[in-house]
DNA sequence: CTCTGTGCAAAGCGTTTGCAAACGA
DNA sequence: TCGTTTGCAAACGCTTTGCACAGAG
């Protein structure tokens, strides 16, 4: 608990019980939308607010904090910043999981077909999980 | 125009003046959001409503016969289907720009790294174009 | 003590829906 | 002619804003 708040100071967010537990309900789910976080967030704060939910987050995404992650056909999510890494996504169950992948190979392809200087790259991959198939 | 009206047939969706602007804008412009659609329709007709633009890209969605791409950062495009390819957005500019890659690496690092199957790959690109940079 | 965050209610905005009239096949 | 589409207005749902009070530093 004392480590979020560090590093929720870290990144100039004052420490609130209701930030500790959005950084801690997004560590141990990985992945989740807006929606998602009120839910646990109400188990324990019953009187929170969804707009605290969205200005925190709003502010953690502007702090580079949180990343914003927009998945086809369902709700964007947000995760805690971490090493770059491509999603994997389920059609079946929704599950989203982390894959870290080489993506150099991709980067050279572009800069040998195209004049595009590539600085981000947002890779999700839809698919079966190994539960779902 | 005939050729966009064929088009709209093939994928069971009634030709109408509206469609077949979309269709054509589309073309033309290559990624669109709703925005930039609804003010180009409203050259040519001038009484359309957004409404008309939302059910129509809906409809061409679901027919798979246009695909929505979320962009980070920025509000969703739509395009018309074509062979798969990654998009390279320009965060200078906002241009939207295909490219044909190929995605076997990429691919075959997850399945060495993982049990998950890919069906669908959605590759972006964030960076500078070759006028930005 | 001062400034920021919280929770509530209201406002805002993009998207969808219901319906009568117009249109496509 | 019959079923679908259009345009309008209203409804909807998600997100943001304003404000008084509470809490962090």
């Amino acid at each position: 608990m004392l480590s979020y708040a560090n590093l929720l100071k870290e990144y100039d967010l004052k420490v609130t019980p209701q930030r500790v537990a959005i950084v801690d309900e997004l560590y141990k789910n990985g992945h989740m939308n807006i929606d998602e976080l009120y839910r646990k967030l109400l188990e324990r704060f019953p009187s929170i607010s969804l707009a605290t939910i969205y200005k925190n987050v709003n502010a953690m995404v502007e702090k580079i904090f949180l990343s914003e992650v927009k998945i086809p056909n369902a709700k964007t999510v947000y995760e805690l910043i971490k090493t770059e890494h491509a999603h994997l996504v389920c059609n079946e169950c929704g599950f989203i999981e982390d894959i870290v992948l080489d993506s150099s190979d991709i980067v050279e392809q572009v800069s040998k077909t195209s004049k595009f200087k590539v600085d981000s790259t947002e890779i999700i991959l839809s698919g079966l999980c190994h539960k779902c198939k």
